[in-house]
DNA sequence: ATATACCCTGGAGCTTGCTCCAAGTCAAGG
DNA sequence: CCTTGACTTGGAGCAAGCTCCAGGGTATAT
């Protein structure tokens, strides 16, 4: 698979492809004779997996580190476990936060709805500012 | 309340705290008579509100907008529950998109959980890469 | 009054994560 | 062979969101 095609399968930039490799957010993807790069389906894997967790805000250090060790063989699996429970409590806590401000959220919503078309509006709104 | 008990009340350092009202994320915080920043709740109130919505990934443009609004009285209530929905609605998104991160994270975990301190473990890994 | 600690503004600098570009190479059609 | 279009690299540029700093004012204690 040539780089546009991997581009347009994943909706991710050409340049953002290169750019990962680079910063060994992937490991090298496999080239052919004239130094083109040819994504075999280990390297889509890999850049889906990147994909997957960079939306979900993952740092890219960790990513990195991890396809690092990745590429070290078998003697790493602890410690490429050990990124991933960190990443996992990291992703859950912000999963957390984030429902929370939902709620949050909700609430200045429905306090909308309840005042809509109401004249009385203004003094609640200042209401609303002084007291929650 | 100065901006240093502001700054530690809620977690922001008083420079962000400034960079918030510079660019209208925050509305103009009362001053002392030597212009010195005197957060009232009504400010306080806000700090907390936009640090909580920021926390979930709401685009400061967003913010900026509704604080504007917000200023303007009454007659922009529409605009501003329209800004809401909006941000809801994006946030709703990140956050199934952040759970289903959270499921993948989870099955590799397990597959790592699997073959802990089998010697196996090298080939699976090779199989992984290749189809899964 | 002066030392010390905190506050002010405006603007420059930094980090993360891309995104774009120049200059050159590669590959497929005519 | 030559054109056309996609691919290559290294490096510069950009946007968001802070973060830091210089130069100066304010406030409180001695």
């Amino acid at each position: 698979m040539t780089i546009a095609e991997v581009s347009k399968q994943y909706d991710i930039s050409a340049d953002t492809l290169r750019y990962y490799e680079r910063i060994g957010l992937i490991p090298p993807v496999p080239r052919t004779q004239g130094g083109i790069r040819d994504y075999d389906e280990a390297a889509c894997k890999w850049v889906e997996l990147m994909k997957c967790l960079r939306a979900a805000g993952v740092q890219i250090e960790a990513l990195v580190e991890y396809t690092a060790l990745a590429q070290q063989g078998d003697s790493t699996q602890a410690q490429r476990k050990a990124i991933l429970l960190e990443q996992r409590e990291q992703l859950e806590g912000r999963i957390a936060e984030m429902q929370q401000s939902l709620d949050r959220l909700n609430k200045k919503i429905e306090w909308y709805d309840r005042c809509e078309g109401c004249t009385i509006n203004r003094i609640r709104e200042l209401e609303q500012q002084r007291k929650g």
